[in-house]
DNA sequence: ATTTATCTACGATTAACTTCGTAGTGCAAT
DNA sequence: ATTGCACTACGAAGTTAATCGTAGATAAAT
């Protein structure tokens, strides 16, 4: 299957309302992101638009009210973000970007257990299936 | 002081050859750049003169070669880059970003032991310093 | 002293993103 | 039936980014 292009600023702020709340219309997207910000109505509506065009998200139109919804994962979307955001910003070492998160904004004691937690579980795994 | 802009893309990838080799010309940086994609080289110069007049750099233009160095520092640059990634893609929650990193490119036994050792003084720390 | 090569300055173009106003359409309520 | 409301469609404007061509200036080479 072909690729979808990655999702802009604004795209990703709708997205994520989508993936949050799943299916819904312009109205309920605008009213959450408004809370957050001054938006138009019809800004949301233009973007889910364009998105509609790019495939982003698909809208059932049988009612007068037409509902969106992603057609993207976010795991697959945040997972495309970060190596893009890699590769720009450290030159493709993710080593480097968790040592500098981690060292950046602490973690409180049970996520850094957490993170332990998820490198023992690699530290386990077959050496031969690791990328890096 | 005041707060410089954030680094678009293309004045990013400038700014990682001048922290990596420090002070140069366009000339330099475009060879480097060059070995990366096709650019010309007036792009690369009207980008440096962009960057000098936000300040992203400073130049010497002592000899008829003007001399370009960045005027932000690495360190800092990513963090504030990161920082806004977060936000965007992860709604600030940084411990999100790192699950998402470990779990998905799987980092060498050395660099996991590193983060293991990154791990530890974090506890060690005083807790109330701890931000998150 | 001319010519040639190398740099810088500057303008123009193109494309993408974001935003919003206006107009049109259809449903609902009187 | 008419009016009014809620929604969609569409176009347009403003911004920013990125790229490059052309022209002008300086130095080097003949």
């Amino acid at each position: 299957m072909k690729n979808l292009p990655n999702p802009t600023e604004a795209e990703l702020e709708i997205l994520q309302t989508l993936w949050q709340i799943g299916p819904c219309s312009v109205k309920q997207v605008h009213g959450l992101l408004q809370e957050k910000r001054e938006v138009g109505y019809t800004t949301i509506l233009k973007q889910l638009q364009i998105m509609l065009e790019k495939k982003l998200v698909q809208r059932d139109e049988s009612a007068r009210i037409h509902l969106y919804q992603a057609t993207i994962s976010e795991k697959n979307t945040k997972e495309k973000l970060v190596q893009k955001f890699v590769i720009n910003t450290f030159q493709g070492s993710s080593h480097q970007l968790v040592m500098q998160v981690l060292g950046n904004a602490a973690a409180s004691a049970s996520e850094l257990e957490e993170i332990k937690k998820l490198i023992s579980q690699l530290e386990d795994q077959d050496p031969t299936h690791q990328i890096i």
